[in-house]
DNA sequence: TAAGATTGAACGGTCAATCTTC
DNA sequence: GAAGATTGACCGTTCAATCTTA
C-alpha cells in the first residue's frame, strides 16, 4: 500500500487514484510481496536464494552452458557490479566458474559446473510446482492473459523511458 | 524469469508450465521487478525509501498518527526485526518518535511527527503520478480489475497456507 | 574515451538470541 | 511460557572508485 487517500478525479490529468485503482494497487503491493517471500524460502529448501535459481536457469538454457558477463546482467536485470558479487559466491559454492574470452580480453564467462546442472535439474521441479501451486493453479485462462498483458505493458513503458536507458549504463 | 522449460502437459497435475504461462510469469518477473526498481530511484529523490514512504502513509492514516509496532508490522508485511530497524533509522531522521504504550507496558507506538507529516503531504503526489504513468495510466478499466483480482487471490491462498502461518510468528 | 568487469565500504534485511512484561 | 519488541552479527545489495582492454 503506496498511496494517501482516494480523491474524485479532477479531469484529464488526476492527482489520485480511483477507488478500483488504489484496490488493485493494495492488492498488487500485498500479493506480490507475499508471493515473492514465499517463493524465496521454498528456494532455501533447496540451498538457493531466488538470484541463485535464476542465475542458473539462464545458463543452462545456452547450448554451450556460458554466458558473459554483461549479457547475463542484461538478461536477468542484474546491476554488474551485484551480478559479479554474485557469481563470486557461486563460484565459490561450486555452481559456476569464470572463463576469459577469447576474443575481447575484457570479457568473462560464467559458465556452469555440471554440479550447478544437476542443481538446476533436481530444483527446477519443485520450484515449477511452487509457482503453479501459488499462482497458475488459482487463476483462470483469461486471468494469464491478462497477467501477461499488464506486465507486458509495464515493461515496455519503463524500457522507453529515459530512466531506464540511465538505468542501463549500470549493466 | 524462473522456470526451466516448457513442456506438453501429461494429465491432471501438471509438473511444467504451459506455453501461455511462461511468458506471463516471465512478463510478471520482467515487469514487476522494473516497476519496483523504477518507484524506489523516484522516491529516492525525495529522500525516501518505499520502506520510509509505505509507514508513513500508515501512521498518516490513523486518527492519532500513531500505530503499536506489531499492528505495523502486521500492516507493512514487515517482520518485526525489520521494522524495528527501520523505525529507528526514521527516528534518526526526524520522521516518527517511539512512544511508550500506557495500557500495556511491553509495548511501543510508532509515532508521526510534524516533520514527517509534511513530508508525506509533499511526496504523495509525486508517488502517486509516478504509479499512475508507469501502471494505470496504461492499463484498461478490465486490466485493472484483473490485476485486484489476481493478487486477491494469491494473497488469500498464501495467507491461508501453512507456510505463511509459520511466518506469522516473525510479525 | 568508452566498454567490460571487479572491488571494498556502507547500507539494509535476516536470523537467532535476548529482554521485559503479560 | 507466550507476546511485544529490540539487538548485534551476518549476509546480500548498492554506490563510487578502480582497473584493464578496446
Amino acid at each position: 500500500m503506496c498511496t494517501v487517500v482516494v480523491m474524485p478525479m479532477t479531469g484529464t490529468e488526476p492527482r489520485w487514484l480511483t477507488e478500483g485503482e488504489q484496490s488493485a494497487w493494495r492488492a498488487y503491493l500485498a500479493g506480490s510481496r507475499l508471493l515473492a517471500h514465499h517463493l524465496e524460502r521454498e528456494m532455501q529448501r533447496h540451498g538457493l536464494s531466488m538470484s541463485d535459481y535464476e542465475i542458473l536457469v539462464r545458463l543452462s538454457e545456452t547450448p554451450e552452458h556460458r554466458l558473459r558477463m554483461s549479457e547475463l546482467s542484461r538478461a536477468t536485470l542484474l546491476e554488474k557490479s551485484r551480478l559479479s558479487h554474485q557469481i563470486t559466491r557461486m563460484e565459490r559454492d561450486g555452481f559456476v566458474v569464470r572463463e576469459s574470452c577469447p576474443g575481447d580480453r575484457r570479457g568473462q564467462f560464467a559458465v556452469l559446473t555440471s554440479f550447478g546442472l544437476e542443481t538446476i535439474n533436481r530444483v527446477a521441479p519443485f520450484h515449477v510446482a511452487e509457482v503453479r501451486e501459488r499462482l497458475f493453479g488459482l487463476l483462470d485462462p483469461a486471468q494469464v492473459t491478462a497477467l501477461r498483458g499488464i506486465f507486458d505493458t509495464v515493461e515496455s513503458g519503463l524500457r522507453a523511458s529515459p530512466a531506464c536507458v540511465e538505468a542501463e549504463s549500470a549493466r
